[in-house]
DNA sequence: AGTTTGACCCGGACGC
DNA sequence: TGCGTCCGGGTCAAAC
């Protein structure tokens, strides 16, 4: 499941291979993917190019030369960019036809994903109703602290509202929560100011190194197969077996109604 | 009015 | 093998 350094890498991806490129065709096997009608999106978007590529959290931003294509991936969303001969796969769902020739295919097994237009703007600030980026000023510990103090849900379930900092999802949730030694179900009010630190510190240390090894991996097979929302990373709780730090065995409980991972004996709950 | 919960979008995986 | 059920993440609407 595609989360922030996921998005960033498929984006990064995407302008070196389509920046400039114009759509000169629009093929719509799925219309639910799309939050407009077929039409519209058609009659919007054929003539314009990618211009420039944008993140918002979770969201793609491509901007074209008049508007705004925004672009969420969801669970299992991807993009595949091949020769307009390549045989179309099952769950290929939109089909953006390129002036080069090639075509840009945005393919999802679970048709989870969604796509919208929206005017062009200098900022995308308000968006959502997300929060901070994490690595903005305005993810700081005066706002952190003013925010988690207003919380008495689990941390991990703050973590993932992208109301509070925009892009984490379920796996960094529980990476972070393990970095700072704090258990998922700490009531979010009770951090204390070194908590916070540590919480903001490591957001930003895991969110950086996944978009490195996210870079890496992808760029590796981007020119044979395309673009896709996966890529290896190197966990330490999530979906793991063991304790890299003392061994035990990891739990796996559910906070929030999502599968949560880890160690009772690092993370101990105040 | 602010906060929290739950339905929904699907098809793959798994169990009987 | 075939059928039914569950699962999962993010978003938004509904409920509290």
């Amino acid at each position: 499941m595609p989360e922030l350094p996921e998005v960033q890498t498929v984006l990064d991806t995407l302008e070196t291979r389509i920046k400039d490129r114009e759509i000169v065709d629009i093929r719509i096997l799925y219309e639910p993917i799309i939050e407009c009608s077929k039409r519209t999106f058609r009659k919007k978007l054929i003539g314009q190019h990618f211009r420039s590529f944008r993140r918002r959290g979770k969201y793609l931003l491509f901007e074209m030369d008049d508007l705004t294509l925004v672009s969420h991936l969801r669970m299992e969303g991807k993009y595949f960019i091949v020769d307009e001969d390549y045989p179309l796969s099952k769950h290929d769902h939109v089909i953006f036809c390129l002036d080069d020739g090639k075509q840009l295919r945005y393919n999802d097994v679970r048709k989870f994903g969604r796509m919208e237009l929206i005017e062009k703007k200098e900022e995308y600030e308000d968006f959502h109703g997300l929060g901070p980026e994490p690595f903005s000023d305005r993810f700081n510990v005066s706002y952190c602290e003013e925010y988690l103090s207003k919380k008495k849900l689990p941390i991990k379930q703050v973590l993932l509202d992208q109301s509070f900092v925009a892009g984490i999802g379920n796996i960094y949730a529980d990476e972070i929560l393990f970095a700072i030694r704090v258990n998922p179900k700490t009531r979010a009010d009770i951090l204390d100011e070194q908590d916070i630190r540590n919480l903001i510190k490591e957001t930003r240390k895991i969110l950086k190194k996944a978009i490195k090894a996210g870079g890496t991996t992808i760029r590796s097979y981007t020119s044979s197969l395309g673009v896709t929302g996966r890529f290896q990373l190197s966990l330490n709780v999530h979906t793991m077996e063991k304790c890299p730090i003392c061994g035990n065995d990891i739990k796996k409980i559910t906070v929030g109604g999502r599968g949560t991972y880890y160690c009772e004996k690092c993370q101990v709950e105040k």
